[in-house]
DNA sequence: AAATCCGGAATGAATATTCATTCCTATCCC
DNA sequence: GGGATAGGAATGAATATTCATTCCGGATTT
């Protein structure tokens, strides 16, 4: 019964359905089973509110994705092995993605959230960027690689969301490999 | 000096950049030189303005992307032309793309707009169906490989808009062998 | 019972929409 | 032609609504 916690579960849903600017104070409140004055005794403004969620669940995605990983397994093993993971997390965390993905590059978004965002950016590159010193991966500019890969899991995650293609686990592999198809040498 | 003109690109350009509940209609009349009161006489409120909007530029991408082609050119070249229209028309029309890809599912779209949508992906998916029956393209839904397909151009095109990493002619070839090699057999 | 926490009404700023008025242009009369 | 006039187009101040934030009386904890 943690009232910090409701406002954020209340929040994140409502963001990801809605949209920042679509969802009113007053609204997640009611969600959240809280009175509207409650919510700034947890954050400072909506803008505070909106950025800690984000922050929170870029660290989720961060650890669950990057973290705990074997680096010196073979690098398609590696490779696949991120990719599942950040399947299994959007899964698993239906309106956490659906939120951090629309909220990408909002412009209330403030550094700290920036900054994370960008360690993540980075984590992903360097992976890329080992794939092409083993001349593993195609020779492109590795963001050009990054989107390629990040764009076509996040798409494929959102027409599951809304109905038009569920994914299975059977289709969960070979969406990974079709990612990997389009960036191997 | 067409007002209707004048409010239409106004709105396209802030919506595209704030978002739909991110622009008060003042914004939009001040950016289009034009009273406020103005866009009522042409728009009955603003989701009928959005939804004008969003039709509109739907119908131009349907035009200039499935639109004219030559069907029955080799499906691999067929397939190129498709992509490289669509990478086009991002390039010439960087506010509208943003706009649409933007308010693909929003709860404002009306049904006219959704069923103008799903026209475009109809023939989209037909074209994957064909290269399936001639055995280019994998077994797998259809949707799955529309998805992975559009999210792919759709996030590089998002990377090119915000600086990350613009795409030049080459660097468009070679994202259309991407999309391919994720597709074929 | 003091301190803290909470709800939700109250407040004022922002916003969508309306409407009384002005402006423009085309037509008509002299 | 030129002045008068009608009627639609345009305007932006006024209105009604929605929203973020504050405030304060009451509940709960210590």
């Amino acid at each position: 019964m943690d009232k910090r916690e409701q406002i954020m579960q209340a929040a994140l849903a409502l963001f990801a359905e809605r949209g920042y600017h679509g969802t009113p104070v007053s609204l997640i409140a009611e969600r959240a089973k809280v009175g509207s004055g409650t919510i700034y005794r947890y954050f400072k403004d909506k803008d505070d509110l909106v950025n800690t969620l984000y922050r929170h669940w870029k660290e989720v995605v961060r650890d669950e994705t990057m973290g705990c990983i074997d680096r010196d397994q073979p690098l398609r093993s590696l490779f696949r092995d991120v990719s599942i993971r950040m399947v299994r997390f959007a899964m698993q965390h239906r309106d956490a993605f659906i939120f951090l993905e629309a909220h990408h590059h909002s412009p209330y978004l403030d550094d700290a959230s920036r900054r994370l965002s960008e360690t993540i950016n980075e984590a992903f590159l360097e992976l890329i960027r080992h794939g092409q010193a083993l001349e593993f991966i195609k020779e492109a500019p590795p963001e050009l690689l990054k989107s390629a890969v990040l764009g076509m899991l996040t798409e494929m995650m959102k027409n599951h969301w809304n109905g038009t293609q569920k994914l299975t686990e059977a289709l969960i592999l070979k969406v990974e490999e079709m990612a990997w198809q389009a960036i191997r040498r």
